[in-house]
DNA sequence: ACCATAATTCGATAATTATCGAACTATAAG
DNA sequence: CTTATAGTTCGATAATTATCGAATTATGGT
């Protein structure tokens, strides 16, 4: 993952709502969770709730999967741990410069 | 960290300009570097960096030191552990749920 | 065919953020 | 005291993002 693609997805992460629709999506799990789930269950109006899930999936955040009437959103676990560790690689090149305090085992 | 200090952190971090400056800070190490270092290796123009720097030290992912007539950024390196703490509860919640790429020891 | 449900798209508006030159403040040096 | 340097603040504008009702599309059930 390049500096662009992690400032993307770390801006899409950056927003309460959408913060808050995927925390939703990973404790469901795998099988993810439809988008009136998310609605109902977090009280966003139907539009900003469409708006905000287009924008995860532009970056990977999320998949979705059309299942008949209803639309399955699944959050891409690879994706976020990509992210962790782009942010992972930034954070541990200084922290052996000094002041240690994370000693490595 | 709570959900809305995360977010805020992470949209900080969401932003070219900032990401970048960030990932200088921390290769500079914990002495940081001074703000006019940082204008001259990244070529952001004087009043646009300071913005954002003091976007990111109003969340805490940099501490800002006056000496004399400079100033010196340092990047708070326990405030993105936190943060990648955060995400990483996150994800790990529904990792293990189903299809276990990442095997607990 | 008709109605109900699920979700998106449209469109208009509000709110936030980004950008950067110019003016300003503070400090050091001569 | 004057000048130079480091950085911020101001102010104005552009660009992006957020919000959400209304209209629309797609599908399933009766």
């Amino acid at each position: 993952m390049d500096q662009e693609q992690a400032a993307a997805s770390l801006a899409e992460l950056g927003n309460t709502h959408r913060l808050a629709v995927f925390r939703f999506l990973v404790k469901a799990g795998h099988e993810g969770a439809l988008v009136g789930d998310i609605q109902r269950a977090l009280g966003i109006p139907a539009s900003t709730l469409s708006h905000h899930l287009a924008r995860m999936a532009r970056v990977g955040l999320i998949r979705q999967e059309k299942r008949s009437r209803t639309i399955v959103c699944i959050p891409e676990y690879a994706h976020l741990e990509e992210l962790i560790g782009f942010l992972r690689e930034e954070c541990c090149v200084g922290i052996d410069k000094a002041e240690p305090a994370h000693p490595a085992p």
